[in-house]
DNA sequence: AACTATTGATAACC
DNA sequence: TGGTTATCAATAGTT
C-alpha cells in the first residue's frame, strides 16, 4: 500500500519496525472499530508490543468478551454448566433475555437504526417520543443551568463580601503594621489575630464548605464547551 | 474504499450488514496477522458477529495473550481467580438482567424520566442523542411519504386511464342499447362483453392488484391525522 | 510529523 | 457466497 510493495516478514529494522508498528496499529484499531459500529459485532482487540506495552480495544467490555469467549472455548467441557443452563433457560432466563432484547430493540430505534418497515404512523409514533423525550431534557436542563447560574452568582456575592472584609483587614493590618514599624524595629501585632488569619478567612469564607463552589463551577465551564 | 463513501455507522439492511461484516472480518483478521509478524507484536483478536458466531485470531496462544492481559489490568489485584471466575462463569443470569435493567434506565431517560441527578453535561449528551435519532426518524418518515405519494400518484394516473376507457365503452354501450331499441324490443348485446364485463373491468383494471392501493391510501390518511 | 506515490481494501453490483 | 470494478483508505518510503 505504499511507494513500493513489502514482504510479510518481521521488518529488520529496528527504527522502521517502530513506525510501522504504530501506524498500522492505529490503522488496525481503526478497523477493528468501524467493525463493530457498521456490523454491529463485539470487537476485543489486544496488542502487546515487541517492547511489552499494551495496546487495547473493545466495542464493549473487554472483561464480557473475554468471559464469553473462555466460555465459548470451553465448550464441551463436562462440569455442571449444561445442568445451570438448562435450569435458567427454562425459567425466567428465556423471558428476561427476550424482554431484554425488546428494550435494546426499542433504545435502537430511538437512536433512529432499525427503522426499515416501520409504517409512517410508527414512525410518527417514535418521533413524537423523542420529542417528548427531548423536551424533558431541555426542560431538566435549563433549570439545572439556572441552578448553577444561581448557585454560582450566590457565591460570588459571598466572595464580594469576603473580599471587602478582607480588604479592610487589609488596611487595618497595613496600618498597624505602620504603626510597628514607626514604633519598634520588630514589628508586631496587636491584635489577637494574626497574619495566619488573613489566609484562613479566605478559606472558611462562606456558610457552605468553599470547595463544593469550586467543583460547581467548574462543571459548569466544562459542559458549557459543547453547547450550540 | 469503495465506489462510495459510507458513514461509519450501523448499516441498515441486514443483508449488506451481514455482506460487509464477512468482507471487513477478512481484512482486519489480515491486518491484524500482518501487524504481528511484521512487528513483531503478540496480536490477540475476537469477534463475536451480531448472531453470536464467533471468530478469532491469535498471534501466538489466545490464553497466554489473555492472561498476561488480564495481569495488566489487574495490577495489584490480588483476589482468587477461580472464585472471581466461578462467579463470572454462573452469573450469565444477573448479567443479562443488570444489562437489561441498564437498558430500561436508558430507555426510560430517553422519554425524559429518571433525569434527576444528571449533570448538564450528562443532559446535553442525551439532548444530543434524541436530536440524532428525532432527524433520523425524521429522514426515514420523510423517505416513506414520499414512496407513498409516488405509489398514489402513480394508482391515480391509473384510475385516469381506467376512467376514460370506460367513459368510452359507456358511450359504446349506450350507443348499442339504443341501437338494439331501436331493433328489437328485446334489448341483447351484439359483441362478446356483457354488461357484467363492465363490472369486472373496474376491478381488475392496474397490471398490479388493486387491494395494494386501497390499503396505501387509507394508511396514509389515517398516519395524516397526526402530522404538525 | 508531514507528504505522496502506490498498493490495498472495499462498496456497489452481478 | 464468490467475483469484478471503480473508488476510497492505508501506508512505505521519503523529507
Amino acid at each position: 500500500m505504499a511507494r513500493e510493495k513489502i514482504k510479510i516478514r518481521k521488518i529488520d529494522n529496528a527504527t522502521a519496525r517502530q513506525v510501522t508498528f504504530s501506524k498500522r496499529r492505529r490503522g488496525l484499531f481503526k478497523k477493528a472499530e468501524e467493525l463493530s459500529i457498521l456490523c454491529d459485532a463485539e470487537v476485543a482487540l489486544i496488542v502487546f508490543s515487541a517492547t511489552g506495552k499494551l495496546f487495547e480495544f473493545c466495542s464493549s467490555s473487554m472483561k464480557d468478551v473475554i468471559e464469553k469467549h473462555r466460555i465459548r472455548s470451553n465448550e464441551g467441557t463436562s462440569s455442571d454448566q449444561p445442568a445451570l443452563d438448562f435450569q435458567l433457560e427454562n425459567s425466567d432466563f428465556a423471558r428476561l433475555s427476550k424482554q431484554a432484547e425488546e428494550s435494546n430493540h426499542q433504545l435502537r430505534q430511538l437512536k433512529g437504526e432499525e427503522l426499515q418497515g416501520l409504517t409512517i404512523e410508527e414512525l410518527h409514533k417514535l418521533e413524537k417520543s423523542l420529542e417528548t423525550g427531548l423536551s424533558r431534557v431541555l426542560e431538566r436542563k435549563g433549570a439545572q443551568i439556572m441552578e448553577q447560574i444561581d448557585l454560582l452568582r450566590r457565591k460570588g456575592v459571598q466572595l464580594m463580601e469576603e473580599n471587602i472584609q478582607l480588604q479592610q483587614r487589609v488596611i487595618e493590618i497595613s496600618k498597624a503594621g505602620k504603626q510597628t514599624i514607626v514604633d519598634t524595629e520588630n514589628p508586631v501585632f496587636e491584635d489577637g489575630q494574626s497574619s495566619e488569619s488573613v489566609t484562613t478567612a479566605v478559606q472558611s469564607g462562606g456558610p457552605q464548605d468553599y470547595d463544593d463552589s469550586s467543583d460547581t463551577s467548574l462543571k459548569l465551564g466544562l459542559s458549557c464547551s459543547g453547547w450550540k
